[in-house]
DNA sequence: CCGCAAATGCAACCCTGTTGCAAACAGGTT
DNA sequence: AACCTGTTTGCAACAGGGTTGCATTTGCGG
């Protein structure tokens, strides 16, 4: 009788045909429980947190490279210009609807009041994708704007 | 009789409230000239170029924070996540529009059939500037969407 | 022409992301 | 179970974009 524990991490590895490492397994956990669009060093903050100790900053790098390729993360930009990672799940649920990017903290907030809308396209293009980026400053660093 | 020769770019800058400069002067050129969106490091190639000779890169970026702030340019990331700068004047051309982001050629185009919504914000939060982008693949390059 | 705040230039620094390379490991083969 | 091989890890060093501190210069209003 193997003591195969049920991990739907390792099994969503194994059915991305990606070798099943701890690295991983630990990102894609943390992946999954935010809720947000995480930056590689929120990533990295919340991997050093954990009782499996810090996570080494180019294995992490490589480990979300991997996760992209295979589908299993989406990689974006934020107002910054500094990447942040997110699980294809979570990715869906907010596909829908638009969002604010704080050009001062990076910070991300769904406005799920503004829907996005249906791609109208030219002949012989195809959308996979529509994202709808609300920049400026958000209710957070309004106050700051002024400061030096 | 004073010389004064009817500069617009001093014109701006004395409407725009900031301090007439050398390097204000010489930047508002080039970024006028320029027909797409320039990196901090192209800008300063372009600068060097020319007959006034280098300018300091610490100072180019904070004249394009000056200019930006002022309103007479604005930044944009692009995909790299570099930040590029356009006068006013072109960026205004492609404010009301969504466009359209090639994730096979990385071509950009036009959707002016798609207008861009006012923003919907929750209080305390200001906006800069609204982008669709629509992702997916365009029309040169659907036929080798098949390729490896 | 003065005075002062604002802008410049230079050096040093920080942060995000990458590359090279040796050691460790996953996962299939015998 | 031991072995093999390509992948992945960890560490160090690097690269590029962008920022900060500070002394000096300059625009410009008085
Ligand atoms: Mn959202
Ligand atoms: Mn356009
Ligand atoms: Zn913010
Ligand atoms: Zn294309």
């Amino acid at each position: 009788m193997p003591e195969i524990s049920p991990d739907p991490f390792a099994a969503q590895l194994r059915a991305a045909a990606v070798k099943v490492t701890r690295p991983r397994l630990r990102v894609l956990a943390v992946l999954s429980r935010a809720t947000a669009a995480l930056t590689h060093s929120e990533l990295e903050e919340q991997l050093a947190d954990s009782p499996q100790g810090i996570l080494d900053r180019v294995t992490l790098y490589r480990v979300l490279d991997s996760l992209v390729e295979c589908g299993l993360a989406q990689r974006t930009l934020d107002a910054r210009g500094v990447y942040r990672f997110l699980s294809s799940s979570v990715q869906a649920r907010h596909a829908a609807h638009a969002h604010f990017h704080c050009q001062r903290c990076g910070g991300i907030t769904c406005l799920e009041q503004m829907e996005v809308p249906v791609a109208d396209l030219p002949a012989g293009y195809s959308a996979r994708q529509v994202d709808i980026e609300v920049r400026g400053v958000c209710a957070a660093c309004a106050p700051l704007s002024g400061a030096a």
